[in-house]
DNA sequence: CACTTATATAAGTCAAGACGTATGTCAGCG
DNA sequence: CGCTGACATACGTCTTGACTTATATAAGTG
């Protein structure tokens, strides 16, 4: 499964948000994750392995508890950030110029304001 | 069906990848993603009609040619950009340390608040 | 106009994966 | 130790979506 599959479901993309915070236990997970979705534990806990198998989320035990945090490296979403990279380039340039466009309106507009 | 699930399929990414360089026929789309993936051009008009639909790439008539491009806004990947930049931070590790850290403030906080 | 080329749509098949119920494992507690 | 609480795994079901083949549409070309 690509890292693009494993963000394809908007459950595991509301898990990572809810990492994104810091570390989390998976009870605590699967109860927000419960009243949002309206999924069963196992459901969640599916997915959490899906997120730990993919190298997004990684794991610790805490007693009988296991802590979820975004996984250190977070390997899948930097690949996933490359992928876009070649996107940004096409789109970046636009906006760019539109900056230019707006500073040069700026600045004709100083000049009139001021003559 | 969302930006990420979109994504999630390797022929779409790679006629994205394609698009990326500027625009290009369906034909030609077709002839190279059909060597690379050994699928038929019906398969390669489904992904590029998913594309369309949901605002990745445009296309633009040229007597019986189709020609697309990267959607000029492209705003589903300006989505997903978006949706990564809550990790950004992550990645820095002394930033995800300290919202670790943050965290455990917090839960710290409030067991001691509610004992 | 008949024929070919370029591309899209239709309809049916098949596999992946998301979910539920049931059950297993393991830590902590009396 | 037996029980409970916190998670994980097994397994069967159902849906989605990626293919395929067949066919439609529409633009050149002779």
């Amino acid at each position: 499964m690509h890292a693009f599959d494993v963000l394809g479901d908007p459950v595991r993309r509301r898990l990572l948000e809810l990492l994104a915070d810091g570390e989390r236990s998976a009870g605590d997970l699967t109860e927000t994750v419960r009243a949002e979705f309206g999924i069963s534990q196992p459901a969640v806990s599916q997915h959490l392995r899906v997120l730990r198998d993919h190298g997004f989320a990684s794991v610790r035990p805490d007693g009988a508890r296991r802590l979820y945090s975004v996984d250190a490296d977070a390997r899948p979403l930097h690949e996933v950030d490359d992928w876009l990279q070649a996107f940004r380039r096409a789109w970046t340039p636009r906006l760019a110029a539109l900056d230019t466009e707006i500073a040069r309106g700026r600045r004709a507009r100083r000049t009139e304001e001021t003559p």
